[in-house]
DNA sequence: TTGAAAGCGCTAACAG
DNA sequence: CTGTTAGCGCTTTCAA
């Protein structure tokens, strides 16, 4: 593509300029004047260098996306919404992937801010502690927090707490005294530790104790045999698991099913995330759902609220309903069947 | 980000050429004249505009992604891929979806050409017939297609005629005589043509008649009544089932299971893809594995081969291996529980 | 080794 | 309504 507004201008015999503002101003142009010029538009199949216009006009229509990663289809999710409602209003996405690690969040945010982009949409590990993010407020980029449970940030998310502690309760409802929370090794994520905190007010309002969370890798093909013996050996094993997210509670399903152990029989299982392939298993999977194409759109809504000045004024962070998807892969204590 | 290279000149006295070479070409700088920009550089956290040096120099070291989805992790992983090279190489990524449709495919193609990214990493529903990769070919962009099975353009994929081929050879050595082809509503991608003829080859040479391939839709929540009765009923009900996708093999397996049919053994069924999340299934899914993140890496390869001239005269296309997951999903035929 | 100056493609005053 | 002109931030001759 090399045609210029230059080539244009010469062709349709007028100035730069007045190409300039038949593109972008298309009524402040006589009618003549106008159809000649996209004629000549037409004929040389002219499409106007963003480079040019960005630098020039500061704006570049470019958001940059930060996610931790698209194998966890809870952001790939987010993404589509975002997509949706970008493409539709001409902005443009750059995307970068984190992997949880902090120095390619570091990265990715900079190499974003680098390229101009008009404001960021991000995922990060931890919102409250993230040095980066009191940056981009210093320097005046817009961003907006998916996932991150925050008070302190403009953030979208579901309460985080009152899920877990809603999940809980209602294995408590089915019975269950010993319930065991289960967590990624990214346990440390705000999301994750309030999680935990919901599962603990559930406990402790039942009566009853929480364990410290089990930490579980998720990526390993199989249980680790510490982690199957914690599970199913002793007076107090668990008889339910609360996963803090659906990935690892698949994971965690199959490992108990290779050791046959049943679900919901020997035990109940509740997850988070509501993925849609979770209600593809059978048992359906119990789940905690997150609305993430709606957490995506929101996101895209607020932060084109702040980067067109509407800032509403409305609170920081927004907070969209979840559901409790109850599957079948949580059953009353009273069909427990003992342990093998 | 206001400081633009003016300031850092300014700052450190010397002029505006002299620091873009410092950061362009340091080599070609005085030792203590570089120490001084650096300097400067660092106390006004200066950050070169991308813009600036790309409306210069006509390098934007941006690639356009153009995916069907998100939702199917297919794409996500090769997604993964990618980006994994990408920003190890210094390169942004600019994404768009086009949900399977041709005009989002051709308003992205567009979008992204005018955004002058070097090159484009796609996947289209049928790459020969595409009008818009002629147009990229004399236009000069370069480009390369993951999943496209085709030798008529730069691709990467698997060999699906082949796979197609093997996976229903593996099942009529089971003993299957009966098997259906079951295709996504968007049945007209030239992959999933080449797994029909897969499909159709194996069966003939086993004396078999091929039928036509099902359609299903596998967006809807429950499986249309006339496609279960198609599955279940008739003295010539299929006793195997290939789709072709892992999606639809999911969501048809639950179909099946709500129907109380049992799968293998009323039912045997074989997927496409290899979704990860197909072998946390139970029985786990068997697949044709496609590997999803080394195409991605691969089309990486091969674009930055040709953006920067190392056209290495190999084929257009590219095939990589599939393998085959054998899951529990498929059970011999004598296992096979009659008709209830 | 460094600087002056031109110009990438475009927009936005300011005149006319 | 249209043209002239001056940059946006940067790279790159060409001289010095």
């Amino acid at each position: 593509m090399k045609t210029t507004i230059k080539d244009v201008a010469a062709y349709a015999g007028f100035s730069i300029a007045t190409v300039s503002r038949a593109i972008n101003a298309p009524h402040s142009v006589n009618r003549v004047t106008l159809e000649k010029i996209r004629e000549a538009i037409d004929a040389l199949q002219f499409s106007p260098n963003p480079l040019g216009r960005q630098l020039r006009s500061d704006r570049t229509r470019l958001i940059g996306i930060v996610l931790p990663t698209l194998a966890n289809p809870v952001f790939a999710e987010c993404l589509q919404g975002i997509d949706e409602l970008a493409s539709a209003q001409g902005y443009r996405l750059m995307l970068m992937t984190t992997q949880y690690d902090a120095d390619r969040e570091r990265h990715a945010i900079e190499t974003l801010r680098a390229q101009r982009v008009e404001g960021l949409i991000l995922t990060v590990a931890d919102a409250d502690t993230h040095p980066l993010l009191d940056e981009l407020d210093h320097a005046g980029l817009r961003y907006v927090l998916m996932h991150n449970d925050t008070v302190r940030r403009p953030a979208v998310s579901v309460d985080n707490r009152l899920a877990a502690y809603e999940g809980v309760r209602m294995l408590i409802a089915h019975g269950h005294r010993h319930i065991l929370m289960l967590a990624g090794t990214l346990a440390e994520s705000d999301r994750a530790r309030l999680r935990y905190v919901g599962y603990s007010q559930a406990m402790q309002q039942a009566g009853l104790t929480p364990a410290p969370a089990l930490e579980v890798d998720f990526n390993a093909d199989e249980l680790a045999p510490s982690v199957l013996a914690h599970l199913t050996k002793g007076a107090t094993r668990p008889t339910a698991l609360f996963c803090s997210n659906d990935l690892l509670a698949m994971v965690v399903m199959r490992g108990l099913r290779r050791a046959s152990y049943s679900v919901p029989e020997h035990m109940s299982i509740l997850g988070f995330d509501g993925l849609a392939v979770g209600e593809l298993l059978s048992p359906p999977l119990a789940s905690l759902c997150t609305p993430n194409r709606e957490i995506g759109c929101a996101a895209w809504q607020r932060l084109m609220n702040r980067i067109e000045g509407v800032d509403d004024g409305s609170s920081l962070s927004l907070t969209l309903p979840h559901t409790l998807r109850v599957g079948e892969t949580v059953g009353a204590i009273s069909d427990i069947v003992g342990q093998r």
